[in-house]
DNA sequence: CGTCGAGCCTGAAGGC
DNA sequence: TGCCTTCAGGCTCGAC
């Protein structure tokens, strides 16, 4: 679930719902490996303290509390958002921090997401490469990320080159560029950089658009007030191989690349 | 410098 | 129908 966009689409949704100003009054923790493993340290840390913002950075949501950050990562599985405090908690809700009113919960069934809770959000996130969604987003800038010998889908996943990328939109990106994904970075020409500079961005705000992608039939937890995602009806060739290419109508391929699965078209994709 | 596989977890999907 | 295997949108670590 969680890449750019759906992380983008928590965040606007936990703004829109007004949770900036809410206090974090308690809070209870199920699964304490999802908080660092100390539930009791993670407590004493966060009651009571406001929320005085909640912005993104790559796939982070990074919570401002007053005397400290929350960063929170939803790696495989996970979804935040707000319930009525009445509200019986679910199956894997991990954490819930109680806001009087209002619940912030933690569903997250694979138990792989991170709450960290930090005085210096800096270590972590100046770790991470440039915002392909910032207005200094270049192909120039591109070009200097992927000057290696690494094949370019294994440069777009890697955090530290540039942050938000994940398997789903660097396959749409690399179809919209027509670059095929086992492409060393330092091998790519000025044109194809050119197109994927203006692609990454493309992907991302149309995900963003469509609430995110959601796969599989009823996987995830959308209470009322979280946009249902819709972009998986847009995707080109993410998880449809065998299926026509809508730019040649090639039969797009499937195989692994950097160890992911990775769909293309073998056809346009050069 | 780079690739690969394992591990962390669970539920869904596919094969028989 | 039911069991078993395989696989998954992320990331880190150690081996090579």
């Amino acid at each position: 679930m969680p890449e750019l966009p759906e992380v983008e689409v928590v965040v606007r949704s936990l703004n829109q719902q007004g949770v900036v100003g809410m206090v974090i009054r308690g809070a209870e923790v199920f699964w304490p490996r999802s908080v660092g493993g100390d539930a009791t340290a993670f407590l004493s840390s966060v009651i009571p303290q406001t929320i005085e913002g909640i912005t993104r950075r790559g796939k982070f949501i990074v919570i401002s509390l007053e005397n400290g950050t929350l960063l929170v990562h939803l790696r495989m599985s996970g979804v935040l958002y707000l319930v009525d405090a009445g509200v019986p908690r679910t199956p894997h809700e991990q954490v819930i921090l109680h806001l009087g009113e209002r619940d912030l919960r933690f569903h997250d069934p694979r138990k792989f997401g991170r709450f960290i809770w930090t005085q210096d959000p800096r270590e972590t996130l100046n770790r991470l490469g440039p915002e392909p969604l910032d207005p200094s987003w270049s192909a120039a800038l591109l070009a200097t990320l992927v000057q290696r010998r690494r094949m370019i889908k294994a440069l777009l996943l890697d955090q530290h080159i540039i942050a938000g990328l994940g398997n789903i939109y660097t396959d749409e990106a690399l179809w919209h560029a027509r670059i095929h994904p086992a492409t060393p970075g330092w091998d790519l020409d000025p044109p194809r950089l050119a197109r994927l500079a203006r692609a990454i961005p493309h992907v991302l705000h149309q995900g963003i658009a469509h609430g995110g992608t959601r796969l599989g039939n009823g996987a995830g937890n959308f209470p009322g007030g979280t946009a249902v995602p819709r972009h998986q009806h847009a995707l080109r060739v993410f998880q449809r191989a065998g299926l026509p290419c809508p730019r040649c109508a090639a039969p797009i391929a499937r195989t692994i690349v950097a160890g992911r699965t990775t769909h293309f078209c073998g056809n346009c994709q050069g």
